[in-house]
DNA sequence: GTGAAAGCGCTAACAA
DNA sequence: TTGTTAGCGCTTTCAC
């Protein structure tokens, strides 16, 4: 293995003036610079991450902390945070959240990870956990769904990235009261911080905006808990054999509105003549459906890409903040005026 | 932050007891183990990775190297390999493939990572870029496509994950043929490894089991070169505009199956009707088109999980082997006899 | 069985 | 401006 040593010996020059040279921390003169970087070229030298790490306490790893890689809005997340991560000289590792926090979470702190990116996750820790991992050096950016997440321990400091729901939600409700409709059903999937968010969004246009307001309408997740395309159909299947009346079925995500909509079509009846859906995340899936959905869009590569600026600035030990996003409405062909 | 030597102090023995309690890697007598047990405990000691890094030459970190994780199917596979590294007290770090190699070389040797999983993603290492990591300690398993992956450079040792398609292909075409089609378009996407296999065996197939040989029915890739749903909607829509006689249409993948479909449907054709669709994965998607599709079984999440076991394997120092996987056909409703 | 001590390759404070 | 040196927290060899 080719060390710092190697180099300063080769480039007639101490270590440490290697050590400035590559993390340019000191004036070096212009000509030693040049003889270190040749050195370092013909040695094919890479500076050792871990021994840097040891010294420095800095490990410039950080974590993504997902509940499934299954759904591509979390890959799209994932992607975003890898880009600005790697342009930045960081690495983030995956943790998928299976299993019980604490083993994680011991993940997380013997890595010495500079930080976390939490997406729809926050219920999981507990306030001491986060504290725990806090006094380790751990730093927190919270993804969607956020305001409910740090509710309960609003003492930790983090960045967050917040999507605000109310101005596209009153968008949509209007767009459909516009063509009639009246009674639209929530497919809520699991209680997740999105979740939570969306439908008070959803009973929020429901009373304000005129609509009938019918808690059977509010279709809850079942076990287990996620929310993926089966779910959806799952769900969709069960709530439709009570032969409820609705107009609309507004999904918690794309991706259960595409289980959804088999569902639907299984009863014998059509999409949009008969029951009109609305999803929500705008994958690009959703263009591709029969017919093509209906959906909130919501800008998963750069919410990675932020949250990874996020984390590099209250690395950098500038302050938390809080950015606000603003998701717009995508029609397409999944909504018609009431029959 | 505590640290072994904290533990040592207050468990009465030498800071080397505590490693070898904590890694057992002698024998120390029950009641001290015991003894140092209580005492990690009681201050919640997390040993430093870094620094066993650096002292023994292992970073339990490995990375997975994607195209992208907006396919599912790199989601699942990274799940599976995540699942089985948790586990055994293992990272996996994500290394997407944009930009020039070099750059994410230096990432994984600088990480001294221990291994990395390659999938779909052979071609884009020369020779000596392999050899380069191979001599930092970094372990290959590669992935899909992995018989041509390593053609050039038949002198690296890696151990692989290779899905046999010969049978399934022979099963599927079979089944094609009894129903009278003819005429087989395939949708090729980018040139990458995976593509590779499943065209070969399309040929094959064509050849072998009396179907119309015809080239101008080998639907290439544009660019830009991925593998969406998109890019399945881009390349039918321009193939469907010459007017080429097909009664099937099978895709490289799931996704790509997808946005065929909803080209095939834009031209006024129906599906199955006027012509049939086939893909490949067997996304949880792909149970919910419309119709949904007939498609050949890959067991993503296995092959993560398999990845990971190889990987572990050769790092302990054990012997570098092939496992063969055989993908099965998944029948459903979107082929049906010629009309 | 247990412990002492010499690194692992780097950062950072301080000297020169 | 450059070099010296003392750790960072652990593994591992070798005495005891």
């Amino acid at each position: 293995m080719i060390t710092r040593e190697d180099v300063a010996k080769l480039a007639g020059v101490s270590p440490a003036t290697v050590s400035n040279v590559i993390n340019n921390s000191k004036f070096v003169s212009p000509d030693l610079i040049e003889k270190v970087e040749r050195a370092i070229k013909d040695l094919n030298y890479f500076p050792n991450r871990a021994a840097r790490a040891l010294a420095s306490h800095r490990t410039e790893q950080v974590g993504i902390l997902v509940p499934s890689l299954t759904n591509p809005y979390h890959g799209s997340v994932a992607e975003g945070m890898e880009e600005v991560a790697r342009k930045n000289g960081y690495i983030v590792s995956l943790i998928t959240a299976e299993g019980p926090a604490d083993r994680y979470i011991s993940h997380i702190i013997e890595r010495q990870m500079d930080g976390i990116f939490l997406t729809d996750f926050g219920f999981r820790f507990t306030k001491e956990q986060f504290e725990h991992m806090r006094n380790h050096g751990v730093r927190f950016v919270v993804g969607e769904g956020s305001s409910y997440a740090m509710e309960t321990c609003s003492t930790i400091p983090c960045s967050r990235i917040s999507v605000n729901y109310t101005r596209v939600m009153t968008e949509l409700f209007t767009y459909l009261k516009k063509l009639g409709h009246r009674r639209v059903a929530f497919l809520s999937g699991n209680p997740t911080e999105i979740r939570e968010a969306r439908k008070d969004e959803y009973v929020r246009c429901i009373q304000e905006l005129g609509f009938e307001y019918d808690k059977s309408l509010l279709i809850p997740g079942s076990s287990p808990f996620t929310t993926l395309s089966e779910d959806g159909y799952r769900d969709t299947k069960k709530f439709l054999q009570k032969k409820h009346k609705f107009s609309v079925l507004f999904a918690l995500n794309d991706l259960m509105a595409i289980g959804a909509m088999k569902a639907i079509r299984e009863e014998g009846l059509r999409i949009p003549d008969d029951i009109s859906v609305v999803g929500c995340d705008n994958l690009y899936l959703s263009e591709t459906t029969c017919p093509p959905l209906t959906t909130i869009h919501i800008p998963k590569r750069e919410i990675g890409r932020l949250a990874m600026e996020l984390l590099l600035e209250i690395i950098r030990g500038e302050d938390y903040r809080k950015v606000e996003l603003f998701p717009s409405l995508v029609v397409r062909q999944s909504v018609i005026p009431l029959q």
